[in-house]
DNA sequence: CCTGGAGTTGTCCTA
DNA sequence: TTAGGACAACTCCAG
């Protein structure tokens, strides 16, 4: 009789280099059954990154098939498929990849005290972060609130390097009955969307490491210059593989200091992005309630607008206030499925600002369009935006929408790709938001571009007044 | 416990 | 044209 199989739970771990429950299952000399489980996280993700789950999803399976095994799918509440796992094939323990935003934790503690009442071993390993949240601690004690000492904290740690893919993962003598990806849908919340967005994935541990390598060969050098400016691709565009797992930020990590000690002074700055994605998965870990309410505790009293029904909303949605910059970064976002930073920056200013909406309103159309959305980094996002997060943006520093473009887009190379209106040769990538979204949004090229919903000048004062008056 | 320095990303006005 | 200061006040953090 054969040992007993470890079942290997896929999540956010989607890839075979570099994985410490992968390699420790495959050495233990038993029989490995990789499983990912569409469970009510997966069921509750928006609509973009969903597709680019299932895409992820797909490359996992075949990258473990090219190596004998297989990825088993099944749909329905995490503890009880893998219990069924457990019954069918005699597993005696299953391991995992932490998670740490808080409905992660929530179901993994869960699942953790049930199988281990069950008498199987469960056993969660490190992997989604460089330093785990609960070893970085203030010389004050407590967790780090502001991000520089963190990073002064860190940037000296010695992180371990990555480990090669496992050379041979054992395969139980048969195989449980899987799921087909194709009956999950996971594109169909895009309705029009899905293959253009999908030409603007690249999707898989193999693309991920060949963007790592690219950008540290050609776009390092001059990366503090060129991150900042949307027209030029100059920043890694990892987030899309590092939020699904299919590279580890320690490959990046050491790929970053290699670079460092090269010579590449950027580098640093490349590293320092790297620890803020760390610092939002300490915030959301330490303190779960940033995914849900103000980390400022004041805020609540704020007179944001929370009506998603508001004119303004919807034109913030659309890509149609009538300040391009906001415009094209929303369009961008909806076709291809990221936003360059210094637009997220300008359209999240421009909505809880200029426009006076709860940054929810923002956190949740964020989460339902954006291909690399991630619970963490997009909560504490909007919440430095809006004012009520941790280590935030005073209240006077309100993006102008109009400068910010002379200063980040002086040719106009973006507002140009992204938006069509009033333009004699509108380009291919402006039009294709057009094939993209709901006709109910009643959009087209030819449309006069608008008046802003609401002028540079006047939103400005508006937002200073408000804050200024906010009574705490 | 107290002290002092510092804090991702800006804007606008003035000299 | 450009560089510097004001815009507030508070919390965090190291010493």
């Amino acid at each position: 009789m054969s040992k007993p199989p470890i079942l290997m739970w896929f999540r956010r771990d989607l890839r075979l280099g570099d994985h410490e429950a992968l390699t420790a299952a495959s050495s233990s000399g038993q029989p490995v059954i990789p499983v990912f489980i569409h469970d009510p996280l997966v069921a509750a993700l928006g609509a973009a990154p969903k597709m680019r789950l299932g895409l992820s999803i797909a490359d996992l399976s075949k990258s473990l098939a090219a190596k004998g095994s297989r990825l088993i799918l099944r749909r329905g509440d995490a503890l009880a498929e893998l219990r069924k796992l457990i019954a069918e094939t005699g597993a005696g323990a299953v391991y995992w990849s932490r998670q740490y935003d808080p409905d992660s934790v929530a179901r993994d503690k869960a699942v953790k005290s049930a199988l281990k009442e069950d008498g199987i071993a469960a056993e969660s390993f490190k992997g989604h972060l460089l330093f785990e949240p609960w070893t970085v601690q203030a010389k004050t004690g407590g967790y780090y609130k502001v991000y520089t000492p963190m990073w002064k904290a860190v940037c000296g740690t010695e992180v371990p390097s990555g480990l090669p893919a496992p050379g041979t993962i054992p395969a139980p003598d048969t195989w449980p009955r899987s799921e087909d990806l194709d009956d999950w849908q996971m594109g169909a919340a895009m309705q029009r969307g899905a293959d253009i967005l999908t030409s603007h994935c690249r999707v898989g541990e193999l693309s991920a490491s060949g963007r790592l390598g690219a950008f540290i060969a050609n776009n390092l050098r001059t990366y503090i210059k060129n991150r900042d400016i949307p027209g030029v691709q100059g920043a890694s565009g990892l987030s899309e593989n590092l939020t699904y797992g299919e590279i580890t930020p320690r490959i990046c990590w050491h790929a970053g200091w290699q670079a460092w000690r090269d010579g590449k002074s950027d580098a640093e700055v490349f590293l320092k992005e790297l620890v803020w994605r760390e610092f939002a998965y300490h915030l959301a870990y330490h303190t779960p309630r940033i995914t849900w309410q103000n980390w400022k505790e004041d805020w609540d009293s704020f007179p944001w607008n929370t009506d998603e029904c508001l004119a303004e909303v919807q034109a913030w949605k659309r890509g149609r206030t009538g300040l391009r910059f906001v415009d094209a970064a929303m369009r961008e976002m909806y076709v291809t499925g990221t936003m360059h930073n210094r637009g997220r920056m300008i359209v999240a200013s421009y909505l809880t600002k200029h426009l006076l909406c709860h940054w929810k309103i923002g956190m949740n159309w964020f989460a339902d369009c954006l291909i690399d959305w991630d619970p963490a980094s997009n909560a504490m996002g909007w919440q430095w935006s809006a004012g009520s997060g941790p280590d935030a943006s005073p209240y006077f520093r309100v993006f102008n929408p109009v400068t910010q473009l002379d200063k980040f887009d002086k040719d106009r190379t973006y507002v140009n790709r992204w938006i069509a209106e009033g333009r004699d040769t509108p380009s291919a990538t402006s039009l294709s938001f057009y094939d993209m979204i709901p006709r109910s949004w009643d959009m087209g090229p030819g449309d006069r571009y608008p008046d802003p919903v609401v002028p540079a000048d006047v939103g400005r004062q508006r937002a200073l007044d408000a804050y200024q008056n906010r009574g705490f």
